[in-house]
DNA sequence: CTTCCGATATACT
DNA sequence: GTATATCGGAAGG
């Protein structure tokens, strides 16, 4: 995981992102990097942005519009203050639980944007810094489907104002990761 | 279907 | 005071 962001960003394409029973195969990513006018690490260090500037792996997680928690994994070596934020996901398992935890969502808008996953799946400021790579991790990341890099689609960001030139959007279409186990 | 708007922590001007 | 890596509900067509 000591890669930049944007190699690791469609890398976790594919990727299982568990906590407790319930679980997400990751489909949309975004890159932000320390030189990026668009990442919160552009002007360095904060309160809030510490985590990206520690070890890769690591979850950073941060409260949007004083409403959404946000969730990406940190990459590059420690000190580099660049991130991966996972912006969508497909069923994978706990779905019950995600459901209950968004009652009005419809199927395909159950895990559809970045506050929806960690609302889903129950993940919050207690989360953040967390090694997302550590047995027994609290919120784990694990090898889930295989994607070939030929099927990742690039675009913009979205969201942001500055550097939006950037195409560090990366996702593969919820369907293409096959069907929930549980 | 679409547009508009409120919520409101954190950081910056 | 203003902007922001968002979302869901209301209002209009």
């Amino acid at each position: 995981m000591t890669r930049s962001a944007t190699i690791a960003a469609p890398e976790l394409l594919g990727a299982e992102l568990r906590i407790g029973p319930c679980s997400l195969l990751v489909c949309e990513v975004e890159a932000y990097i320390e030189d990026d006018e668009a990442s919160h690490s552009f002007r360095g260090p904060t309160p809030r942005n510490t985590v990206m500037f520690g070890p890769p792996g690591h979850a950073y997680v941060y409260l949007c519009y004083g409403v959404h928690w946000c969730l990406n994994v940190v990459t590059g070596p420690p000190g580099t203050g660049e991130a991966v934020l996972i912006r969508a996901g497909a069923i994978w398992g706990g779905e019950a639980l995600m459901r209950e935890r968004r009652p009005k969502a419809r199927t395909t808008d159950l895990l559809n944007g970045p506050g929806k996953l960690t609302a889903a799946l129950g993940i919050n400021h207690l989360h953040n810094g967390i090694d997302l790579l550590a047995r027994g991790a609290i919120v784990a990341l694990r090898p889930g489907i295989p994607v070939a890099p030929e099927s990742v689609e690039r675009s913009a960001r979205v969201g942001i104002t500055k550097a939006v030139d950037r195409p560090w959007r990366y996702s593969v279409p919820a369907a293409s990761l096959g069907r929930p186990v549980a």
